[in-house]
DNA sequence: GTTTTCACG
DNA sequence: ACGTACGTGAAAACT
């Protein structure tokens, strides 16, 4: 068995890689789906062919000789995008780090280096494999020359391959004949401009019969289609440029020595680095496999001598630095550590028992300045320390460093050197949040929040069980109902909640018009079925049946099925979801309990204060245009928010330019339409969609808006202008949100990148307000020992679960402490409300 | 696992 | 010409 190369044209393959997986990005919103598809292939290849060589061909930036030829002829190539540019260097990089060579050179393109390659290989007895996505060089397949060219179809990838033969079995040519054939029907991919009126089919026929150009020219008064005759006569210089220009140059000087590119061991450590930074989890696995890349796992000293573990304690007492990780597995394994040198892992064994290890694991953090670990409020459950300011939560500070990644635990989380890599990673993050300026949004708004948040979560809100069953129950009769007059009007029994067979229904059996929206079929979304036939009865009946069975099942079982025994519900409430910086809330959601529609509305009435208590419930007016009237700086807009009552009506006034008495109820609709639409970052069809109006006149008001406000156009532009520049924008407190979509190449994403920019700066400054005024008003309810406690934030507003006793106090530190939360150029305002029940209350 | 829809701010 | 408002989470259907 002969030796065997496998030589890749990068540039082809990344492209071919690019446009077949789907959009991918790393921790720092680097695009990576080229070089994840890059690699699947390129591991397929290797673990086929098992060859002894590997290399990877690239284009220089700069043109080559056979690209030059072609530029004088018609312009340059389309430029790639730049979510893929920016892939390729990181992919050369790995691809050093994995000690392949990559084949570049001035004044020769991928091509020529992979066909020169493939011929020396060929003559030194080295069967070579070309793996590429480009027909172009096919021309290059012989018996030891295998063309892959991979195919994606429907995400599976097939590969094609050429050998001579092959190439002849599809392409009734030679090899060599693929040179003849795309010279005369030209490759737009290639940039060939071929013959004028030469096809596939054609230009098969000359040289299947003729052989080459030449020769089919020397008989040109012979050629069959008057068409094809006339056309190679006319335009026969074009097909010898064609054919110069689609010949791969085999006569490329490389300097590549087989050693060179001997394979011998891909995973190294630096590439294993690069496929963790990427992100690339399941790659990870074939390092793991071959072992040799993988870091050495680190040295763990197991203490399981109490003795031992005594003195471990006490020395790690008096460092001013720590990390530490819990995780059960057969009782509790604590793994802590003071150095990047080694780490402890303590079991619950005999003497050593779970109480005593929490306890210890307290004291440490009391006397400890800096404690580092993985989701501070999960660990709260455990130790509860005193000494608060001591934690340092690595996944809250990851988030504020990057808040777009989708999860901030690492890897090692479950190992017992776990607190090795947590300690590892506190300098950096310390470093980063210092240098970004997010220390003190850090530690004087999201670590506080920590205990803020584990509280509200332990306290939960109390819900009337049976009342809720009751609401269900109450649904079923008319969902039925419903159900039964849409299936009649529709003449079949289909499913409703399937949108395809619904669209089906609609707009093919019943004769609806309606546009198709969604990739997959028609839309049948509440607001298209509005306005395309809003008035038909078995529309309003679908309308219907959808809220009934939404409060249905998501609110009346869903709701049902997280009542814990206390009788309460015990949202999460999590801190490093959202990209602006706001809280989320799940297992259930509590921030999106039905307000707007009455019947929705009453299973608030479910939600109620324990025995002896009362909800207060404290919301803020309007604070994003509050914040975005005070961060912009519009004098225009501040006056009105220090005098209106109505901030939407004056609004309306000011841009219609009608006295306040006279605004209409149209003309305050559209006016706060538009304040919405610019916190949103407006753009003219989005408003026309809201207010059903062209998007002509969406964009006379915004243009209104901006003369009547120019303070707020310049600042929203400046926002962009900045996001531009720096790649990121910041709240008042300085979190931080990059906009990498700035720059897309793609129209529609850069657009969304532009809104981003100018929505995150305010809904992120209004998430830190009201983070601030939650911390405080916990704060104030602890230090005075009340029994009342908060429960619930929904974004801009506060729910307090109060003691009767303590109600008016309660009320008085609510209104106090998020009125003062922020000191802003307009006034917080806040309308505060009490009830029995959360219905009543709001 | 992804898509669609809809509940909230 | 592109095809959208910003930020979330849950359920059900579909692939």
């Amino acid at each position: 068995m002969s030796e065997k190369i496998v030589l890749i044209d990068g540039h082809s393959i990344i492209n071919r890689a690019f446009y077949g997986v789907p959009d991918l990005t790393n921790a720092e919103g680097l695009h990576t789906n080229g070089i994840y598809g890059f690699l699947n292939i390129m591991f397929r290849i290797l673990d086929e062919e098992k060859p002894e060589y590997l290399a990877v061909a690239f284009d220089l930036k700069a043109p080559t000789f056979r690209h030059k030829m072609y530029d004088a002829y018609k312009g340059t190539r389309k430029p790639m995008p730049e979510e893929l540019r920016e892939q390729v260097p990181v992919l050369k990089e790995l691809l050093t780090a994995m000690g392949i060579p990559l084949l570049m050179m001035e004044g020769y393109e991928a091509d020529d280096l992979l066909g020169t390659a493939a011929k020396k290989s060929e003559e030194a007895g080295v069967d070579a494999v070309i793996v590429s996505g480009d027909r172009d060089l096919l021309q290059l397949a012989t018996e030891k020359i295998m063309i892959r060219m991979p195919k994606t179809k429907r995400g599976v990838t097939e590969i094609e391959n050429y050998h001579a033969q092959d190439v002849k079995d599809a392409y009734q040519v030679t090899p060599s004949q693929i040179i003849e054939l795309k010279a005369l029907m030209g490759d737009a991919s290639d940039n060939i401009p071929g013959v004028p009126g030469i096809g596939e089919k054609t230009a098969t026929n000359l040289i299947a019969a003729y052989g080459t150009i030449e020769n089919a020219y020397a008989h040109v008064e012979e050629i069959k289609p008057n068409r094809a005759k006339e056309a190679l006569k006319n335009h026969y210089d074009m097909a010898e440029m064609s054919k110069e220009l689609a010949t791969i140059c085999l006569e490329a000087p490389l300097t590549l020595s087989f050693e060179d590119a001997r394979l011998t061991n891909l995973y190294t450590t630096e590439a294993y680095e690069w496929c963790r930074k990427l992100n690339f989890k399941k790659l990870l696995g074939r390092f793991e496999e071959a072992e040799a890349g993988k870091p050495a796992e680190p040295e763990v000293t197991m203490v399981t001598d109490f003795a031992e573990a005594e003195n471990l304690f006490s020395r790690l007492k008096n460092q001013k630095q720590i990390a530490f990780e819990l995780y059960y597995e057969e009782g509790l394994h604590v793994s802590l550590t003071d150095s990047e040198q080694e780490v402890f892992c303590v079991s619950e064994e005999g003497f050593l028992t779970e109480q005593y290890l929490l306890d210890k694991l307290r004291e440490i953090i009391e006397e400890v300045p800096l404690c580092g670990a993985s989701d501070v409020k999960k660990l709260l459950a455990f130790v509860h320390p005193v000494c608060r300011e001591h934690l340092f939560d690595i996944e809250i500070a990851a988030y504020l460093i990057n808040p777009l990644m989708s999860s901030y635990e690492h890897e090692d989380l479950k190992k017992p050197y776990a607190a090795l890599t947590t300690f590892k990673k506190m300098p950096e993050l310390l470093k980063k949040l210092d240098d970004m300026g997010m220390r003190k949004l850090f530690d004087e708004i999201e670590m506080p929040l920590v205990f803020t948040l584990y509280d509200m979560e332990q306290a939960g809100i109390r819900v009337n069980g049976e009342e809720l069953r009751e609401y269900g129950e109450a649904l079923v009769g008319r969902i039925e109902e419903l159900e039964k007059k849409i299936h009649e009007a529709a003449g079949e029994v289909f499913n409703i909640n399937s949108p395809k067979q619904l669209g089906v229904i609609l707009f093919e059996k019943m004769g609806m018009k309606g546009g198709k929206k969604t990739k997959t079929g028609y839309s049948t979304s509440a607001d298209i079925l509005e306005k395309l036939a809003g008035d038909q009865p078995i529309v309003r009946d679908i309308l219907e049946y959808r809220q009934m069975t939404k409060l249905k099942s998501t609110y009346a079982d869903g709701l049902a099925g997280c009542i814990a025994k206390d009788g309460r519900i015990h949202s999460k409430f999590n801190q490093t979801i959202t990209a602006t910086g706001r809280i989320s809330s799940t297992e259930p959601n509590l921030q999106n309990i039905p307000v707007r529609m009455e019947l929705g509305r009453l299973i608030r009435k479910v939600f109620i204060p324990a025995e002896d208590c009362i909800f207060l419930d404290a919301d803020y007016s309007q604070i994003e245009l509050r914040v975005l009237a005070h961060m912009s700086g519009d004098e225009k807009l501040i006056e009105a928010y220090q005098q209106a009552e109505d901030i939407h009506r004056l609004t309306a006034s000011q841009v219609f330019h009608v006295p306040i008495d006279e605004v209409t109820p149209q003309q305050r609709r559209n006016a706060k339409a538009v304040n919405f639409g610019i916190v949103y970052g407006i753009s003219s069809f989005g408003l026309s969609q809201d207010l059903s109006i062209s998007t002509k006149e969406a964009k006379e008001y915004i243009e209104r808006y901006f003369e009547t406000y120019p303070g707020i156009k310049s600042y929203l532009d400046g926002l962009v202008e900045h996001a531009k520049e720096e790649g990121y924008v910041t709240t008042m407190y300085g979190r931080r949100r990059p906009v990498p979509e700035l720059k897309s190449s793609n129209f529609m994403q850069r657009s969304f990148g532009e809104r981003v920019a100018m929505n995150s700066p305010i809904q992120g400054t209004a998430a830190d307000i009201i983070k601030i005024a939650m911390n405080r008003v916990h704060d104030r309810l602890r230090e005075e020992k009340m029994k009342s406690r908060l429960i619930l934030q929904v974004h801009d507003e506060l729910l307090v679960e109060a003691k009767l006793s303590e109600a008016d106090r309660v009320e008085e530190i609510l209104r106090e402490e998020m009125q003062q939360a922020a000191s802003l150029r307009v006034p917080l305002e806040i309308d505060l409300h009490r009830g029995k029940n959360w219905y009543e209350a709001k």
